[in-house]
RNA sequence: GGGCCUGUAGCUCAGUUGGUUAGAGCAGAGCGCUCAUAACGCUUUGGUCGCAGGUUCGAGUCCUGCCGGGCCUACCA
């Protein structure tokens, strides 16, 4: 039986994530991970916080908080939030744990060893003012091109030249406006990735079947000018992976610690380890889904990540993974997604623009997000959320075709029949015809499922609740109950058996709605192998129980306040 | 500047290795049903497939150029 390893981007530590950030990682690798479980594999989903970096330590400044104590409140801010969207994650890690810690350095100190470890010693800027050295981009000044005042260190944004921070003319630290910035000598730690570029060349050769999105990225910069370039791995801050060669001291780096891309894919194994602990299970549990050399031959691994993070996925982190020489598991399939806009520009969380988390949960339930951000997901390419399509999709697809299926099958009975699978009838070509039907979609919707085609699954689900709608509206139970109660009976009981069936196929996309359904039914159900039988399962007499309202519509009016209340400043 | 992706009905998107009259859902129109969240079902109107060339017996599909949108470009993460 094949094992699924299954991690998802990890959502940085500054802040509240917003829907674009929910649906181009976490909420799809969701989807996979709970089908995975309902086809009866053993699943293990990792998440966690990123939580080192100078972005993470200015947000804690902001808030007036020390960055540790920050992190350790806004880790459990965001895993609040991905509880409240049904994100069933085995473990929801933090890239500052002890595991993760001891991991890093244990990797740095195999690279050290191995040779791939080179120590430069380079210019950056510090400033006096913020007691901190400053990324390229934390500076600004005029651009000596166009003479933009506010030009940033790493590129102008209003000539798209690219610069260097010394160019700038007179530079100021965007952190605190100070000018007080001197050029000082500091000395880094590099990964020679350039040496593994055939090796890395030839695996991305191997993986055919990778999203063209992900191999292309990887192809330009294995290939763009000189090749890979080595990667500076160390940084000057106080938080983040101590740099230490395992448990080793690391001669003239003390102080520093290691590059934030570097610790937050190893957290995808540390957060593995910290469920072990979590679960009182000893190391051989986390390492049978990373060591070859324990187990880890059977598994399969797939990452879930937005396009910005494809390089650091294809290329850094594998390299650190080889370059280790050790049997770590490497990963099997990238699917990367775009980007999802908002209302004809992009999200942004310092205009306020756009709907972020905590508050898509506090207007409406997380099945409305779950099903539009799904059936919207950006594969092929950036997609759009409106106001109007959002309320057209939830009042359509929810509301009306699965929502109203359930309501009207389960009051006809309870007015007709009571509420109880009702005896009598038999099934006959029209519910053979139903079988069939769902047969060849349920194939059809498993295949998608299986290439993580989110979009298709969902239009092969949508298309499988409607065949309820068209098998009773040509059945008329109603008309029927005159002249042949016992036609009608049957009718209804497969009707009935119809709604467990929708619950199962369903829960990856909207698991309250479909524990709803199952609750109602008074039952529960496997993922369907054999439809005929799945659709015998309520038999006569079986108590049920009609569920309120599943979906409430999304009025007018509503819509018009969320679009007015989220449209930001700009 | 360079690289990659993208432009198909009013909207959101499918369109396998080029092969007869270009598909789906929503929206619009008409009809039907009345069990149901005025829900459901059936039928139906919409497209010189961004533009211009080219290859081919044949191109939405391949090639070239142009126009538009997006992302990345290695020190944000």
């Amino acid at each position: 039986m094949t094992r699924i390893l299954i991690t998802s981007a990890l959502p940085y530590i500054n802040g509240i994530k917003h829907l674009g950030n929910l649906v181009g990682s976490q909420l799809p690798s969701d989807v996979y991970a709970r089908f995975n479980r309902a086809l009866g594999r053993e699943v293990m989903f990792i998440c966690a916080t990123d939580e080192h970096g100078t972005p993470a330590e200015l947000a804690a400044a902001k808030a007036g908080q020390d960055v540790a104590e920050y992190c350790a409140d806004m880790h459990e801010t965001q895993a609040k939030l991905a509880k409240g969207f049904r994100l069933s994650f085995d473990h929801y890690g933090r890239s500052s744990s002890p595991q993760n810690h001891k991991l890093t350095q244990h990797f740095a100190g195999k690279l050290a060893e191995n040779g791939l470890i080179e120590e430069v010693s380079e210019k950056q800027v510090y400033s006096n003012a913020d007691g901190r050295y400053l990324p390229d981009r934390y500076i600004e000044g005029e651009c000596p091109n166009c003479g933009f005042a506010d030009a940033r260190g790493d590129q102008c944004e209003n000539c798209t030249k690219q610069l260097d921070p010394t160019d700038l003319i007179n530079p100021r630290s965007a952190i605190s406006g100070s000018t007080d910035l001197e050029v000082r000598e500091t000395k880094h730690l590099y990964l020679k990735q350039s040496t593994m570029r055939d090796k890395l060349d030839a695996w991305i050769d191997e993986k055919k079947d990778w999203p063209v999105l992900t191999t292309s990225i990887a192809k330009k910069w294995l290939h763009d000018g000189d090749g890979l370039r080595d990667r500076g791995i160390t940084r000057d801050l106080d938080w983040g992976v101590p740099v230490k060669k395992g448990d080793q001291d690391w001669d003239g780096m003390e102080g520093k610690v290691f590059y934030v891309w570097f610790d937050a894919p190893i957290e995808y194994i540390a957060a593995t380890a910290e469920w072990a602990e979590a679960n009182g299970l000893g190391d051989d549990a986390w390492e049978r889904w990373w060591r070859t050399d324990k187990g880890a031959d059977d598994v399969k691994y797939v990452q879930f990540m937005g396009k910005d993070n494809v390089p650091f996925h294809t290329l850094s982190f594998p390299s650190t993974i080889m370059g280790s020489n050790e049997p770590w598991k490497l990963v099997d399939y990238i699917k990367s997604f775009n980007y999802l806009n908002y209302d004809g520009g992009q999200f942004s969380t310092s205009k306020g623009r756009g709907v972020f988390m905590n508050q898509a949960l506090d207007i409406l339930p997380s099945d409305y997000w779950r099903w539009w951000l799904l059936t919207h997901v950006p594969e092929s390419s950036d997609s759009e959320f409106t106001w109007d399509n959002f309320q057209q999709t939830v009042n359509k697809d929810l509301a009306d075709v699965l929502g109203n299926f359930v309501s009207r099958v389960t009051k006809f009975c309870r007015a007709k029949f009571g509420e109880e699978v009702p005896a009598g009838g038999s099934y006959d070509d029209a519910e053979n015809a139903v079988i069939a039907e769902i047969n060849k979609r349920l194939e059809t919707y498993n295949t998608h499922m299986e290439a993580m085609d989110i979009r298709k699954a969902t239009s092969e689900l949508r298309a499988i609740w409607v065949a309820g709608n068209e098998y009773l509206q040509s059945a008329e139970p109603w008309a029927k109950f005159k002249t042949d109660p016992e036609a009608a009976a049957g009718i209804v009981r497969f009707a009935l058996n119809l709604i467990p069936l929708y619950a199962v196929l369903s829960e990856p996309f909207i698991p309250d709605a479909a524990d709803t359904m199952l609750n109602a039914m008074n039952t529960k159900a496997d993922w369907p192998t054999d439809v005929a039988a799945a659709l015998n399962s309520l038999e006569a007499g079986h108590a049920f129980t009609v569920p309120d309202v599943m979906f409430a519509k999304i009025s007018d009016d509503a819509r018009d306040e969320m679009e007015q209340q989220f449209a930001g400043q700009s």
